[in-house]
DNA sequence: CAGTTTTCTGATCATACGTTCAATACTCTG
DNA sequence: CAGAGTATTGAACGTATGATCAGAAAACTG
């Protein structure tokens, strides 16, 4: 091989998600600005060369956490989000699941969040402004598909699909700022989203005769 | 006065507001990250060494500049939503100025994110994990306001107050960021928002008989 | 165990950053 | 217009950063 280590490899694989562990306690710790590979390196117990060699970028080693924070974040939820009958209940556990997993793993929520509000593309794009037609938000477009089932089976009522999938996104991520609620546990703030969203999406009783 | 100009003074408002414009615009188009001291000075057409100046710390004015954001921000859209005639109306007004604040500003806007992503406190502390008891949220405090007035007044239903001034205040700020819903204009997605929102926190139809 | 490849480090480099300071220009005021 | 206070600069400093490289160490292979 070539050698610049930045492909796959046998058994150096654990050393790089050591590595990305590592970039996701800084970065929990001590934010996307302060996460110097000097930091990250201290953190591993390992060199800034090695994180270099493996890497080859700092670039790269951000866009490897990113990638794996988005997978885990992902199956995290839809492992969870399958198990709905039909659409409300795959709602329900969406919604729920999303804000379990925040409990469940904050630094790695914390991470997500550091560096999709600091890192930008080559191109400068903000992470947060990217288009989300890729496949670099897979719970948005589970969301969406949700949303669209629930429609197309008479499920929900009439809304617009990606303003409601992305005003679902946004009470979700928003459970991890504030203050009163963050004090609240995520089950109880799952149960109000629910019900809130649940009246949101549901279709218009029948008028009274 | 003292040779460190810190504090308040005659002329040299200008050069502060000078400045913190320059601030914003470098925000908005290279990031927190890149926004440094010298590119800022370019942009302003002065020397580095002014704007230690007239800040004293790259901290403080970064402080300035978010104060200013905010309370730009929040005077925009507490001035539009006092015309409103009831808790409803007030509401409506909240969510609609807010997303044409954004559509109207939207290089300030992108600024105050990403200060408010990338800054933390001198105790290591994110902005976006503060507290928000104090008055760096008035237009928070403002929507739970509303909310509340609505609840008492019977104008609107039950539901958890913190947690739907959360709901609306993400499904706003979510506004900027996917691609779909910015290439929507403000006027179509703030009226999609404030019907879905009509239903979150209007009181239940009373139970058929 | 000899040879080859992969993994890892310490040292080094250029660069960019925030801050400081003495010296200069400007703007008032009397 | 003199003199005092204010505004502004260029240069310098110390530091931290990401990247590079030659070479050591370790792991693997035959």
């Amino acid at each position: 091989m070539s050698s610049r280590g930045e492909e796959q490899s046998f058994i150096s694989d654990a050393r790089r998600t050591q590595i990305i562990e590592a970039t996701i306690v800084t970065l929990n710790e001590i934010g996307f600005v302060r996460a110097s590979l000097a930091q990250i390196a201290k953190r591993a117990g390992i060199s800034t060369a090695l994180i270099s060699y493996h890497f080859g970028d700092r670039m790269g080693l951000i866009n490897r956490t990113i990638q794996t924070l988005i997978e885990d974040n992902a199956s995290f939820v839809l492992e969870r989000t399958k198990a709905g009958r039909n659409c409300r209940e795959r709602l329900h556990l969406f919604i729920i699941s999303s804000l379990e997993y925040q409990e469940t793993y904050p630094e790695r929520f914390v991470a997500l969040v550091e560096i999709v509000f600091n890192a930008r593309t080559p191109d400068n794009i903000p992470y947060y402004m990217l288009n989300d037609d890729n496949d670099a938000e897979p719970l948005l477009l589970e969301l969406r598909t949700i949303l669209r089932e629930g429609q197309e089976s008479g499920e929900f009522g009439d809304f617009d699909l990606m303003i409601m999938a992305n005003t679902i996104q946004g009470a979700i991520g928003e459970h991890a700022a504030p203050g009163v609620a963050t004090r609240m546990d995520a089950a109880s703030y799952g149960a109000e989203l629910v019900r809130i969203f649940d009246r949101a999406v549901s279709p218009l009783p029948a008028r009274q005769p």
